[in-house]
DNA sequence: ACAATAAAAATTATCTATAAAATTGGAAAT
DNA sequence: ATTTCCAATTTTATAGATAATTTTTATTGT
């Protein structure tokens, strides 16, 4: 949901606290009060609290009524899930997305690649690889499906940062390319393969941190 | 995204204006105006605007900061591409739900079929349509996907009501039962390959609206 | 000591008021 | 007649205040 809402307070608070989450700042089961989050923001609570529906929306908060919001909670369980869902919808763009295909983005998605490679710590690699995804599958010119992709990448990228998987190196970027490979021999279907293949695998590697995530 | 919120005032508005707008009580492009719906719902506009945020999320609202919100426009193409993340989406459900399904859930799969072939009026169909595919999919345990799921069918029953389909009658339901029966026999490819064909022909019954609708 | 309960504090939800921005209507200039 | 600009009006966005609910703390009875 990478629109430009930035130009009002309840934009600037929501994407601060989207990447706060996303980044691990905030553990999962915190209890988000909107008054601290107020004055932080040396706003009132209004605009925080619809920042909370944003969050709410994208699935990083979880909303209980007249009693609060708190970081959303997510198990192996909920990994898996939203790597099963991220196969299944980016194979989908890419189908609509190849013929759109130029070597001109293929060369690009490359270069993004590379630069994922050499990603001196995992932010920086997950920069690089919603980036690379992203370029491949934004030409099917499906909105809809596009939003739902992005906030399934915001989720991984949770999941990530929270050493659910610490292993972000080499095989992840060769899949990367062998995609490529494929696109440029027009042979969709191995490029679709190998990207369903690739994405579950993300969901596949548990890091230390199997149990329940949740703060107390 | 059925949860209980109708404790809360913005819960109540919030639903009452989802169910307008996908019954096409309000048209496509119609500006939203918070000081309308306040005095409407005798309410002050801070509830009203959260309403908005939660529609925004659905996808029934779209917002323009500083501008307001309208109710979302769509074409031919946005139908389409419901159907076909509907298709991807609910084939992965129901590859996760079939080992969970019990025969005592398929009987009940097929009373509600029932009653979507006795259904009266539109309306009273898509309820039963929604349900069916409710009932059989829920075994997934996978709520992120339930939830995305189901914002896909509103659209869809949002198109629905707009004529863009107007046919609801026989193949429709006739296809459930086709479903049923493979997921009998466990034949669970050949379930998940009638479902998809089963969703993706929604979108490819334009009725007679197929221009781009919008009020103005 | 423990459970139940009631008062106190904190927090969410909502309302009323104000500020900021966008839209509208009309007057002036070409 | 048409366009440009400015003021008036409407509408959105945020602030500040109040009501309602939940959580916490203290107290009483067993």
């Amino acid at each position: 949901m990478t629109q430009k809402t930035d130009t009002t307070v309840t934009g600037r608070i929501t994407r601060t606290l989207a990447d706060r989450i996303i980044a691990g700042e905030i553990a999962p089961g915190t209890k988000l009060r909107q008054d601290h989050f107020a004055e932080e923001f040396g706003a009132s609570h209004v605009p925080v609290r619809e920042a909370f529906r944003r969050l709410e929306a994208q699935g990083l908060v979880v909303s209980e009524p007249r009693r609060g919001v708190r970081v959303a909670s997510f198990d192996i369980a909920e990994v898996r899930e939203v790597a099963e869902m991220r196969a299944s919808l980016e194979v989908l763009a890419l189908r609509h997305a190849a013929p759109h295909l130029t070597s001109a983005i293929l060369d690009t998605a490359e270069d993004i690649n590379r630069a994922g490679e050499n990603a001196k710590d995992v932010r920086e690699w997950e920069d690089a690889n919603k980036a690379f995804h992203r370029i491949i599958l934004e030409p099917c010119n499906m909105p809809r499906l596009m939003a739902s992709i992005d906030d399934l990448h915001a989720a991984s990228a949770r999941f990530l940062f929270s050493g659910f998987r610490m292993e972000w190196e080499a095989p992840t970027d060769q899949d990367h390319r062998a995609i490529l490979r494929a696109l440029r021999e027009h042979q969709f279907d191995v490029a679709a393969a190998t990207l369903a293949r690739h994405v579950k695998w993300i969901g596949t590697k548990p890091g230390k941190n199997s149990r329940k995530l949740s703060a107390l």
